[in-house]
DNA sequence: TCTTGACCTGGAGTTACTCAAGGCCGGTAT
DNA sequence: ATACCGGCCTTGAGTAACTCCAGGTCAAGA
């Protein structure tokens, strides 16, 4: 399929996958004839991959550690998985700060109430 | 106090918190005799709502917006109440995209747990 | 044939910091 | 008294991660 739908399959948009794919963060892009990019099922669901872990907080230079792991073959896969596990660590760490913040509101809010009142 | 103790206590670096206050972020910042600033309590604690909002993804156009509000007194309640609701909703929605990651997640790691075996 | 729409590259612009250079000032050590 | 030191100051450059724009190509439809 041609990068628009790729853009808006994955959620990302299509300066974004050219920027990533520039940046090594998409492996296996292939050209058609014409020179412009065909993306595979398998890309998309790797760009959707990046999405969430963009959306998530994941830094480029983890992304691009990952993407050149997962070139490298089967034998990265431990690497890999503790790529992974490390963010769902830092998911959980993001979902305390959303408490966090949650706690802070109400009590601004609440504050607020008293003085509308 | 002076701005590395503001800076410990919100969570907000030293350069972070002069660039805050260059883009009228921080209202009511004094100086002392000698030019530095000199932080209040009340002070501290605006920065750390500051700190927790960034830290939640609120852009900082919509902080200076909030910040203008607080500079013009108590009749802004209500529009700073519903930046404050509004960005209640959007952790809401962040709390929504952490849970999709960490299925995403999950579903990779079984994938890997597959090809270890 | 002419135009339209989607794509291409290269480069500039934006956001939100973050760091570094160079300088001032108040307090301590000699 | 003076030399030094840490912490502060401003200004300006650098960085990350996009995002947008100008100018150009190409295939397909009216």
């Amino acid at each position: 399929m041609r990068i628009s739908e790729a853009a808006a399959r994955s959620g990302l948009n299509v300066d974004t996958i050219r920027y990533y794919e520039a940046e090594g963060l998409v492996p296996n892009v292939v050209r058609g004839t014409d020179g412009q990019r065909r993306f595979s099922p398998d890309n998309v669901d790797w760009l959707t991959l990046l999405y969430w872990l963009r959306e998530t907080g994941m830094p480029m230079k983890v992304m691009q550690r990952f993407a050149a792991l997962y070139a490298q073959g089967d034998a990265t896969i431990p690497d890999r998985k503790s790529i992974l596990l490390d963010h769902s660590r830092l998911l959980a760490k993001r979902r305390d700060d959303l408490d966090r913040c949650d706690e802070i509101l109400a009590r601004k809010l609440e504050i607020y109430e008293e003085y509308l009142r």
